[in-house]
DNA sequence: ATACATAAAGAATGATCGTTCTATAAATTG
DNA sequence: CAATTTATAGAACGATCATTCTTTATGTAT
């Protein structure tokens, strides 16, 4: 241990992209679900060969876990940007509401939540898969929950801020769910704007 | 065609119940997920020979169609029952939320609800689910409008019984989702009585 | 130039998949 | 009692599954 410099790499370079065989992966996923997508159809989506799949994922499982890791950066960032610091409560929950219908309906061969319809689906025997799904709830409620706390809540609400949290939480999953239904964009932008309109009743 | 009489059953009776076979095969599929399910384990689980299996239902896909119709059957029908012509606005809701969480959440075996998380998974390959699971949401989702029509809608509502149905609707289902990653009835219903109270802030 | 470490490509593994088929058993009808 | 009809039981099918292994190629470091 004497040598403190990393080790270099050495040997063949990799032929392939690491973020963008990801996102493909992730799409085979997104499509197929977890079991109907087939290594064979994950590697060639991938470009990338079995031996190297199994060696930097240690397999499909593992493999699904980065894919989860690599949608959430991609496509639930926007999602949480939409509750960042600046805008009115009504304009950051509607932002919210944007991006979850936007996500959900952007490609036709991608539709609904990888975490929604895809990892819930797997959670139903797996219970790494269920604890990942769990997490991956909590995470986002958290966020809600303390974009709620931000602003003044009704002294007559009977609805705490983490209870409408999880209320809105709950909508946006299922208005992800529907759209996995073929539902389009404009269908679902009326249910996304009652969803904002019955939370800001619990505010100011 | 002059016999009138039907025709009588002959030949060796069938040694299983139909609907216990069913609601069997119900099971398997919620927990394990459409490809998940072997047809070996289906089998094991109905009591049901493999011939038998494809004679009465074509194979795979028509058995998962039969349990979605013995799921509704049995399973959605208290939920719709909520929404029956007694009982004011926030009772019937109170009720149709509470019957929502105690599908999801009664057996640990199969958390959550068949058709958002099973079927919605299956969703994403094959048209036929897809063209299901779209039926199954609207139906739903018409019996909440219907409901919701039945009660005064307030004169500066901006949100239409419609578009709060698929609120409602939406909510129902992220609430199943919800309970497929764990979450037990205590914590889900704080969630449920935010969704009553947000969707009265509509009518009266 | 030689040695070495890693990626690539694909063959091979045993298991399991959904489906079909054949043969046997049981019950009703004539 | 025959004849017929249907359920049962399990073998058999080719295909595909996830995983492992072997071989070859290609790069850097000494």
């Amino acid at each position: 241990m004497a040598e403190t410099s990393i080790t270099r790499a050495r040997g063949r370079p990799k032929g392939f992209d690491d973020q963008s065989a990801l996102e493909a992966a992730t799409c085979v996923f997104w499509q197929a679900g977890y079991d109907g997508a087939s290594v064979d159809q994950l590697c060639r989506a991938m470009n990338m060969p079995r031996a190297t799949l199994y060696q930097s994922h240690g397999g499909k499982e593992g493999l699904f876990f980065a894919a989860i890791a690599h949608y959430v950066d991609t496509r639930m960032a926007p999602i949480a940007a939409a509750l960042g610091p600046d805008g009115s409560l009504r304009d950051d929950l509607t932002a919210f509401f944007a991006e979850v219908v936007k996500l959900a309906t952007a490609d036709p061969a991608t539709l609904g939540c990888l975490i929604s319809c895809v990892l819930a689906d797997a959670a139903g025997t797996n219970c790494a898969f269920r604890d990942e799904l769990d997490r991956r709830y909590s995470a986002l409620e958290a966020l809600l929950a303390e974009r709620l706390r931000q602003s003044r809540w009704r002294a007559d609400a009977s609805v705490s801020p983490d209870a409408a949290a999880g209320l809105a939480a709950a909508t946006a999953r299922g208005i992800m769910l529907r759209a996995r239904s073929g539902q389009q964009s404009q269908d679902l932008a009326p249910v996304a704007a009652a969803a904002v309109a019955a939370l800001l009743h619990f505010s100011d």
